[in-house]
DNA sequence: TCAAAAGTGTTCACCGTACACCCATGG
DNA sequence: CCATGGGTGTACGGTGAACACTTTTGA
């Protein structure tokens, strides 16, 4: 039996964490002041460095729990960055995750202590290193997986109205949706509860509450139901 | 400026390859017997450890040209591997990629150097490692890819017959296609040239050969066309 | 009574799907 | 002349897209 496979390069490996907020009108990202060296000061993803016995999924979930306080976030694995000297002070190979978070609930003592704050999608600081791309296709990213599968309430409140979740698809679509259209979609997904609640804080008629019954949807799948938007 | 981030474990970086052929039939992959240790003699798929100065698309393009002397052949990355002692002898993260390839085309020594066989997606012998599982998110991938991008050409010879584009895409889905419906669906793409040339391999008749037209499907995307098979 | 958002239905065009027969050719 | 695969058209139902008016209520 042999111990070690002789004569290989080792390398750093990395997580960087793209973290996706929604409040109310606009996708945000929720984004550091580095504060060591090199590019300190600058605006980056939040990341960290794999450990020894941890898989890259448990590293980008500690990375997350550091900043947010949250567990048991939805999380993705997007795709490796691995330019020879995208990281000027050593080979780093770079797994990039985005992350889907409720805005209201995260750790705002966190935030402070790590200088993170978040940031509309469409108005993003410069980066650093190749953080740019890996926005750019975590977005992307997205905008197609929020169209396979229903994940975008992991952005909202566990109760929410159909306009706020309409507001959600236009933000993550970047398009204007016709309310109508819309909602007679949502509805015939069969995947939302109405509550007997109205929220009043939008309108003085007050708009109905719903709930993503997680339940019903997994029934639905082991029945060979397919989500689409 | 510093040199070096202190303190952070280092760990091997591997690239593996799912090799995807065609043969007017089924879908194949192409495996190696592993011939060192650990695992010695058992069915595998093709990969190897990323160097110092390259990059894991750099890699696994290596990795590919080794086992089969092609260039320029359609590669995508898929996903990370990481669990902790996924290979037995020292941490290794594999970055898994899956490959198209022309399966007329490799270079037959070289599989035989690596012995290397094809095996259809239905029928594959025990893999080591986490390889089965990289080979079930490949085919899922690519069943997902085919439906959105014209990759599928990428499998077959420059010239082909309407029957072979069909049967590829039934093994890649893995169900029957109505053919009138098919041709229809293709034309109407516009993707196609139809030579003035048959294939009279297959029949009496004779069914005539067509091209993907590379140039104008570039084109076409850049006028905002989307593919959707 | 007015302003502001909520809620709701219909029509039409297009697309996916099901389905069956004639054609050309070599043996 | 016949067996084999090649090639083609139509009818129907369902889905996505466009589009406007009424309701509620607090100020």
């Amino acid at each position: 039996m042999i111990h070690h496979y002789k004569n290989e390069d080792k390398a750093l490996i990395a997580v960087d964490c793209i973290i996706f907020g929604f409040d109310q009108e606009a996708l945000k990202l929720l984004l550091i002041k580095r504060d060591f060296e090199p590019e300190k000061g600058k605006w980056s993803l939040m990341g960290g460095f794999l450990k020894k016995n941890e898989t890259v999924d448990q590293a980008a979930n500690r990375v997350l729990i550091t900043l947010t306080g949250l567990q048991d976030v939805y999380l993705e694995q997007l795709n490796v960055f691995s330019e020879v000297n995208r990281d000027p002070v050593e080979r780093t190979v770079s797994v990039a995750y985005y992350a889907l978070i409720n805005l209201q609930e995260h750790d705002k003592e966190l935030i402070k202590k790590y200088s993170a704050q978040w940031f509309e999608v469409s108005q993003l600081p410069k980066l650093i290193f190749d953080h740019e791309q890996m926005v750019e296709l975590a977005i992307s990213r997205l905008r197609y997986k929020t169209s396979v599968q229903p994940i975008g309430f992991e952005l909202l409140p566990e109760k929410f109205t159909m306009r706020q979740l309409q507001k959600l698809y236009e933000a993550i679509l970047n398009q204007k949706l016709d309310k109508r259209n819309f909602s007679k979609k949502i509805n015939s997904l069969d995947l939302l509860v109405k509550l007997n609640e109205k929220d009043m804080g939008s309108s003085r008629k007050g708009s109905f509450l719903y709930k993503f019954d997680q339940f019903k949807y997994q029934k639905k799948i082991s029945n060979g139901f397919n989500f689409k938007l």
